[in-house]
DNA sequence: ATCGTATGTTACTATATAGTTAGATAACCA
DNA sequence: TGGTTATCTAACTATATAGTAACATACGAT
C-alpha cells in the first residue's frame, strides 16, 4: 500500500467521491449524512471513505452531540502540489515531443 | 478502481517507485533495465508498475531494437495540477483553523 | 426510560495491487 | 543455428480497497 504520507494522500485522492467530499468541505465544515446526501452510497461505505481521507491528514473529525462533522484539513495537498510543480514546465509546450525540452535541460543541466 | 482518468492518475502517483520513476524520466528516455536499476525488484515487478503508468497516459512505449525504452507524457499531471490549484488558498495561511478563510468565503459566495 | 436520529463496527464478498518465480518471446550476435 | 540480452506473460500469494447488510452505540428528545 506504500504507507509514506505522499502515497496515502494520493491514493486517498484517486476516488471520486472523495475527492468531491473534499472540494465540497471547503465551504465549511458537513456531518457525515450531509456528505452522503449526493451519493447513491450505504452509510458504512461513506465512513469508509471518510478514515481514508482522516487517514491522508485530509479531513478532520470534530464532536457535535450525536453529530460528527468533518473539517477540511488541506496540508497534504501542498506536498501534492510540489510533486507536480515540477512538471509544469513541460505540459502546455510540446505534450507529444518532449524532445526539445529535453535537449535544452540537458544542455544546462548535465545529467 | 474507480477508472476515471484523473482516479487512474492520481493512484498510479500513488507508489513511491513510480514517482521515481516519472522523475528520472524528466531527462530523456530509459530502457525497462536502466529504470529497474535503483530498485529492489524484480524485472515483472517493474513491468508491472510501467504498466500502470501507461495507462494512466504517463509514459509511452518505444521500441528500439530488443529494448522497450519509455518516455514521460506529462499531460495528466495538469489534471492533478489542476485538482489541487483551488486549495492554494487555505494552505500557507490557517492550516489548522479555517474558520476565518471559510467565513471570508462564505461571505462572498453564499451556499 | 424509551425512541429515533446519526454514526460507527463487524463480518462478508469481490476485485485490485504489489510482489514473487518460472517460463515465453523477441531481437541481436557469433 | 544457437546463445545472450531485454522484456513480457502466467500463475501464484498476500494484502488492500470498495462495497454490502446487519448490528451496536451515542446522544438528544419526548
Amino acid at each position: 500500500m506504500s504507507s509514506d504520507n505522499l502515497s496515502l494522500t494520493l491514493s486517498a485522492l484517486a476516488h471520486p467521491a472523495r475527492r468531491s467530499i473534499l472540494a465540497r468541505l471547503t465551504t465549511g465544515e458537513l456531518t457525515v449524512a450531509e456528505l452522503s446526501e449526493p451519493f447513491d452510497m450505504t452509510g458504512p461505505a461513506i465512513t469508509k471513505h471518510l478514515n481514508v481521507l482522516e487517514r491522508a491528514g485530509l479531513i478532520e473529525r470534530l464532536r457535535d452531540a450525536q453529530r460528527r462533522p468533518c473539517r477540511l484539513r488541506p496540508g497534504p495537498l501542498k506536498d501534492v502540489f510540489d510533486l507536480v510543480q515540477p512538471y509544469r514546465r513541460f505540459w502546455g509546450e510540446s505534450f507529444d515531443r518532449l524532445d526539445e525540452l529535453l535537449a535544452e535541460q540537458g544542455a544546462e543541466n548535465d545529467n
